[in-house]
DNA sequence: ATTAATTTTGACCAAACGGTCAGGTTTTTA
DNA sequence: TAAAAACCTGACCGTTTGGTCAAAATTAAT
């Protein structure tokens, strides 16, 4: 019997039907993303998480059931991040590009996803809880078979042999780094936040290690 | 925190007095360590980490007080530790068994002080709440005197010029990974736990990559 | 228009949280 | 010895925690 009132503020962002779940859940998630980033898994609350969503509570727990599933959700996304780039380390393409370009791939993502970067550190601090297969299986298989560029690249001659595991860990600190201590770096570099040219500047570094690290002549000697 | 009326400062050894002071504020330090390590500051509960002492939960409130004055105490040590061996990266030595000694030194305290990087880390990833003076000050100034040892070395044609926040940035990320990021280095070295020949590959990776970087002559010739 | 499905949310709960305190015990000092 | 200082801790407190639920509101399907 009710007219319906007009519910203004509700209908500016009309969002097509059957969408609401996507859209709400993206919301939850990326603030999830932001809360686990900084508080932890233990010290993120879902009441954080549902203050910066905009949601009530409730609302969470209606699409997401607990904390955990809802941790889950967020690493989930954030995997998927990680294995990206790796693809285009091949043993047809040479070397100081390919690992160049991945290096400043993953600083790229360093400052566009610091939260993404900042969550998986917390997880592997913690011993991996949710994700010792994923670093089992994905992860170990995908450094092995490019452990075997490596090793064709070495054959070639076109670097010197380096241990895969090593070369592959201190890529991906040097990388993280940026994002995670970024707040350390910027204190050394006299910033309140990092600039483009800094994370240039970090790669650039970096691509200078690795490669010389395996051999390569990379901004010979001035 | 209050300290006691001036007990003497003579007898302070063996069976003196405060002794039980001393011991159970270590034993509450230690315990402390390992949860706010695992944990995170949030995540971390004053039960816990009296349950790991073997302590009744009243007792570490009453060496410490509060927990963010214990997590203070805790991170007091730990900055100690991180400012150590950097004294002994000076301009007389020589570049490359400087930096070699630095980077082996931090490795080794990845090893053996594993839970204090993972405490460092958790609080560089809140975004230095507790620290930001000690950034912007000590370990700042730190580096500023490095970097006025690296462009010595430089100036005589040691080493090619590097920027020296950089430099260190990588050093410290790619050494303290072996500490944080153990769970996932001994997944892809499909390994439980990191055995010392572990680190000892990883000191060795680093060192040839910080040293080639820096235009060194280091290990197999090309 | 009616029904069915989905979404929303305030109110609520038991457990866990950091912290307190009174009153006891042990150790040190005089 | 006796007094004083230091130490110990079970019990307790107000708040916050992850999670639940029923009822209402909205949206989609018939």
């Amino acid at each position: 019997m009710e007219v319906p009132e007009a519910k203004t503020l509700e209908a500016k962002d009309a969002a097509s039907p059957g969408q609401i779940r996507v859209r709400n859940r993206a919301l939850i998630l990326a603030a999830a993303e932001e809360v686990f980033a900084t508080q932890g898994y233990r010290g993120a609350t879902t009441a954080a998480i549902a203050k910066k969503a905009g949601l009530p509570k409730a609302n969470v727990h209606y699409y997401f059931g607990t904390k955990e599933a809802l941790y889950a959700a967020v690493l989930e996304d954030i995997l998927g991040l990680w294995l990206g780039e790796l693809d285009r380390i091949t043993e047809e393409r040479d070397p100081a590009t390919a690992l160049g370009d991945y290096i400043r791939a993953k600083v790229r993502l360093s400052r566009e996803r610091p939260l993404a970067s900042k969550v998986y550190a917390n997880e592997m601090i913690r011993g991996a809880p949710h994700t010792r297969d994923f670093l089992k299986n994905e992860l170990r298989n995908l450094v092995t078979s490019k452990a075997k560029v490596l090793e064709a690249w070495a054959a070639a001659g076109k670097i010197e042999p380096v241990d895969p595991v090593h070369l592959f860990s201190v890529i991906w600190a040097a990388t993280q780094h940026y994002a995670d201590f970024e707040v350390q770096v910027g204190a050394l570099l006299g910033r309140r936040q990092l600039a483009a040219d800094d994370y240039d500047e970090a790669a650039d570094t970096i691509v200078r290690m690795v490669l010389r690290c395996c051999g390569i002549r990379y901004g010979s000697g001035r």
